[in-house]
DNA sequence: TCGTTTCATATTGTTGACAATCTTGCAATC
DNA sequence: GATTGCAAGATTGTCAACAATATGAAACGA
């Protein structure tokens, strides 16, 4: 008769993730246990359950005693996350051009579609959320499940980077530059469409202040910590 | 006064994960709360957050009420995995290629000296052991966390892979390959050692029988499950 | 003999209470 | 006024007991 038992560890994970992939959950902020039981309605065990999971993932830092807070990535780690997604979403593209149906096809561009609107609307939240789903949707297409856990991953973490060093006030991905790569991958062009999704990348790091140090004075312990 | 505190989850999931990938855990086997409890010395809350992680590392397969299992791969997981491997291995090989150092060197050749000696005494767990190693030591030496992070967890699920699918009696990394590849890192011959590294990945992926109805005779419970 | 039911046991899942630790606000001191 | 010390509250970490569920064996009936 246990019917109150609420959402998983692994449905809280997923919530907390997309928490973070969209930005509604800043670097820094502490994630508190009875909190967040109470927000899932599940016990305290749980969360911590998933919060181990989160740890695991890069995307929480515990610290004992303290509590678990989310991951303010290091300059380090920011390059190295965007290294490792040229490599990644390369691949994802090289086998969309390989493989891509009628229909994939046109449900990528009907998120572009969607992307085109929140743009154009101004409405900042539904960009971010489209914009890192256009990555995601891509790698989901590509039809390698470790491909997808893999992006879900990187795009979660380019969040907290962009979050921590973004520069420009401008938002990351264009819904152009998404375009142009499915068109190429439309007309199986691997050359192109890696071209552009390199590019792309370099784009959206370009915009990122990877050279400086971080700003201490203001969030000192933070940063000591 | 909390001194017996033991490990933490992560060192447990650390563990587990060596005994997957050194496959003194197999497939199917079924990894009960109490028992971890006991060997690791802590409270099955901490073992609970352990397989948690684990769960979402794809490499213990929990079915609710019924307990965690170590997972068994099934033939679209195991080429998924060795198609991201041959991507991420590429990856790890090219940027060796660039930034090898004479201590990286140094110790990769011994590394692979460790596996000729395990190799020639025969000794089946070391060789299990250290031809894991290698592609993780590779990893490692690229100076990459989220690409040793990764290959971590595709080391794990290949060993899993290997203990379900092996079809012949040799062991899968032979030192030889090993040896060659490292030659051509030294050498930064990037071309040499991506085509060499390939042609590894084929070789092992090519002693696993992947085409197959996977044997249900001896098994068939754990299979149907 | 085979299949079904029942019951004891084992295992998982949950909960609440407690101890250890950290944070915060306040007062005392220099 | 700034710093230190202390105490109250808040938070994390741990544990053991309990409930829910599954397993396996014995009893029963066809």
């Amino acid at each position: 008769m246990a019917e109150q038992s609420g959402p998983s560890t692994q449905q809280i994970v997923e919530k907390v993730w997309l928490s973070i992939a969209e930005r509604r959950l800043r670097p820094g902020v502490q994630l508190k246990e009875e909190q967040l039981a109470t927000i899932f309605s599940v016990s305290r065990a749980r969360i911590r359950q998933a919060l181990a999971v989160l740890e695991r993932d890069g995307l929480v830092t515990i610290i004992p005693n303290r509590g678990a807070f989310v991951s303010k990535p290091s300059v380090d780690e920011a390059r190295d996350v965007f290294f490792v997604r040229r490599t990644v979403e390369r691949c994802v593209v090289e086998r969309l051009c390989k493989s891509v149906s009628k229909t994939d096809l046109k449900r990528l561009r009907e998120h572009v579609a969607k992307e085109r609107i929140a743009n154009s609307q101004d409405v900042t939240s539904e960009i971010i959320k489209l914009s890192g789903g256009f990555h995601l949707l891509l790698a989901e297409t590509a039809g390698s499940d470790f491909l997808f856990t893999t992006m879900r991953d990187l795009i979660a973490r380019s969040s907290l980077i962009t979050a921590v060093y973004r520069n420009t006030n401008r938002f990351n991905c264009g819904p152009d530059e998404h375009a142009e790569i499915v068109d190429a991958i439309a007309a199986n062009d691997a050359d192109k469409a890696t071209r552009l999704m390199a590019h792309h990348l370099e784009h959206v790091e370009s915009e990122l202040d990877l050279t400086e140090i971080r700003d201490l004075s203001h969030d000192l312990r933070a940063a000591l910590a």
